[in-house]
Order: structure tokens, then sequence, then C-alpha cells
DNA sequence: ACTGTAAACTTTACACTGTAAAAATCAGAG
DNA sequence: CTCTGATTTTTACAGTGTAAAGTTTACAGT
């Protein structure tokens, strides 16, 4: 193994990505609780404590799965970001609308992803390229931050209102989902919250 | 027995009020992880298999303890509410406060309320009363509902937002806590979103 | 006072989970 | 080919939820 750092154990082909993976299915399969372990192993084909020399117990799969989780969140959202109209404001509409998306459609991997602590443990590693899940929320927030303003400001702004909404939509807390495609009537007008967003900050 | 209804098992006092007590200190000691059917029993002093006639196994006791959970949010929100100003803008921002404090001082018992489903079942039981926490809310909000319209819009607005902050604070989105009692910074610019609530729907 | 009955609780048992240690297997270097 | 180290399996054990049977308790009826 000279040139190529690339994992290429004997046995598996690359059996931590394998058990990622297995952990996600499994994930939307049968929701939170049922991410085990030993089903993650027996789902990629190996004995219960294989894992354990990948993963640093329990927590560490989970850890693992959320970084990737975090990876496709972050694809989902560019995706949104650029299908929808490119004024500043549509773009962070769109934004906000991938997010909600990706919790609705994958809500068990959504879960995961913000119950897995300081979150930072993975944000770190990709921050090296800037290219965070953040990163996309910053960029999409920066037209809207005001000279000399910390740019926190709008992003926990924006952040906290489609995370709540989110998050309010998983509990079940707006009635039982009817199954409608179009997620909710109450998007847009909590979205609308926004609408001078970046105005200097007068008082409440 | 035959004036009072008051349940007065044999052995015990009231063991079902007794293990949601537990349930509560063993969360707020040692967090969500180490609830646990039968560290609760064994901080009661009953056996192992005891709660089993009280709850429905290990959801039921969540749910309970998650009910008493809430019946505490709302006493801690009207409270919140009635410490700050009077006026409408006022009441909402103090309510809003009493939520932020609930999580942070009560992080484990505020993640198992908003993490038990539905959430309707512990509501229902006191909607009779119409005395829930959501009715909190909906008081507070009530002066910011256009006439015509539906008390949802603005009532979700508020709850989106201070939810999503609340669950990002706690989430350690914001760099680490650094213990500060007056919680943090960002609180003021998010509720400034709050700014002219209850305006006619303008397009954003 | 005595028994009967239903509820609360305990005992016992079993399947599943996470974790650790030892044993077996395999890839590649020398 | 053999050796070495990483990978995987085997084996074992403590903790968890749950169900069934057995035991204790409170109370009603005769």
């Amino acid at each position: 193994m000279a040139d190529h750092t690339e994992k290429k154990p004997h046995h598996h082909g690359d059996l931590r990505a394998a058990l990622v993976q297995s952990g996600i299915e499994i994930l939307t399969e049968s929701g939170l609780e049922s991410l085990t372990l030993r089903r993650c192993a027996a789902r990629a084909g190996v004995s219960h404590a294989a894992p354990a020399h990948h993963f640093d117990g329990v927590a560490g799969l989970r850890a693992a799965i959320a970084k990737e989780g975090f990876a496709r969140f972050r694809q989902q959202l560019l995706q949104a970001r650029a299908a929808g109209a490119q004024d500043p404001k549509g773009r962070i509409l769109s934004l906000c609308r991938g997010y909600l998306d990706f919790a609705i459609e994958n809500p068990a991997l959504y879960t995961l992803i913000f119950s897995c602590g300081p979150m930072a443990q993975f944000e770190e590693d990709l921050k090296v390229g800037d290219v965070s899940a953040y990163g996309v929320l910053r960029e999409t927030c920066a037209p809207f931050v005001p000279q000399g303003g910390d740019p926190l400001v709008v992003e926990t702004q924006v952040w906290s209102l489609i995370h709540g909404f989110a998050h309010l939509f998983l509990a079940g807390t707006f009635g039982a989902d009817d199954g409608t495609p179009d997620h909710h009537w109450l998007f847009a007008p909590v979205m609308a919250l926004l609408r001078d967003i970046g105005r200097p900050p007068a008082p409440m």
C-alpha cells in the first residue's frame, strides 16, 4: 500500500460505508428506534461485533450516519435553492422549502442529525473546504446581512424559523399530516415573517 | 371505599406518581438515555416489573412523564408571561423568554416532551378545561390575530420561531454555551422577526 | 370473623441490545 | 512462503423491555 491510501480491506469491499448505508436504510424503513448496531451489522452481512472496529460504539455509528445524512441534506438544499427564483428572497424561500422537504422525506435521518450533540463534530471536517451545510445557509443569507453586522443574526433568524417549523411539523403538532403533497398551507405564512429581513435593528 | 375515589393502593402510597417523579429526577440528573423502566422502578423502591401495571411499557412511562413535564412547562410559561411587561408585544416576548428558559433549565425533559409523537395525547386530556400549554400560547397571540384570520397562523409563526431557536440552542449549534446567565445575545435579534406580527399578509 | 376476589406487586424467564476479550481469518510485506 | 498486523468472528457478560406465573394486599359480602 504505497501510493493509494484508499481503504481496501480484505473481506468486505468497504464495510464502514456499507454499515452507514445499512443504517440509513434501517432508519428510513423502520425509524430511529430500530437503528441498532446488531441489526446494522446483520443487514451488511457481517457479525454483530464487526462495527466496533469502524465506529466508537453505537454513538459513533450514529455520528457517522448523521455525517452522511448531513452531506445529503446539503445536496438537497443546494438543489432546492437552484430550482427556484434566483433573487435573494426567492433563494431563501427555496432553501427553506428544501429544508422542510428533507425533514418530511427523511424524518428519522433528520431527527438523528439534530440529536447528535454539538454537531460541530462533522461540520469541522467539511469546513476545510467550507462546503458544509451551514455554508449553504450562510451564502443564501449573505445578501441580507447589513454592512458591519454579524452574519450570525440573519442566519439564526432564518434557521430558527424553518427549523422550528419543520420540527413542529414532524412532531405532528399541526394536526395529523393529511398526506397532501404540498406539505402545509402554514409554510408560506410562517416564511412571511422574513419579509423585512435584514432591516436595521428597529426596536420591537 | 364509599365516598372518596382517591387511588389509595395498599403497599405504595401512589406508585404511579412516584414513578413519574423518579423518572423526572433521572431525566434531569442523567439525561434522556438514562431514563429506563428498571432504573425508574429501582429509584421508586419497587421491583422492575411494577411499572407495567401503571404504564403501557416504556413508551407509556415516557408519555406520562411528558405529560407532567408539559404541565410544569405551562406553569413556567404563565409565570414568565406574568413577570414581564403586559402590553401584547411584551407578553409575547416574556412568553418566549420563559420558553427558552425552560428548555435550557430542563433540556432532557424538554426534548422528551417534543419527541413523544403527536403530542395530542396529553393535550386532549387537559383541553377539557382548556388549560393546556398550547392555550397559553393561543391567549398570548390572540391580540395579533387579524379579524377573520386563522389564529393558527400567528401561533405557528411565534411557536416555530422560539421552538427552533430553543432547539438549535440545545443542539449546541451557536457555539458551546459559555454559561452566561443571560442566555444568548441572539435571542433579542431573533425575536425581532416578530416586529410586524399580525400585519396583513403582504406579499413577501 | 372468614372467605373470595380483584388489584398491585414480585418472581422468574426470555429475547434483544451494547460491549469487551479471545480466537480465527485475511492482505500484503519481506 | 512466512510473518505481521488489521479485520472479522466467536464467545461471554451485563443491562434492558416484556410477558407469564405466583404472591401479597385491600376490601366486600356473607
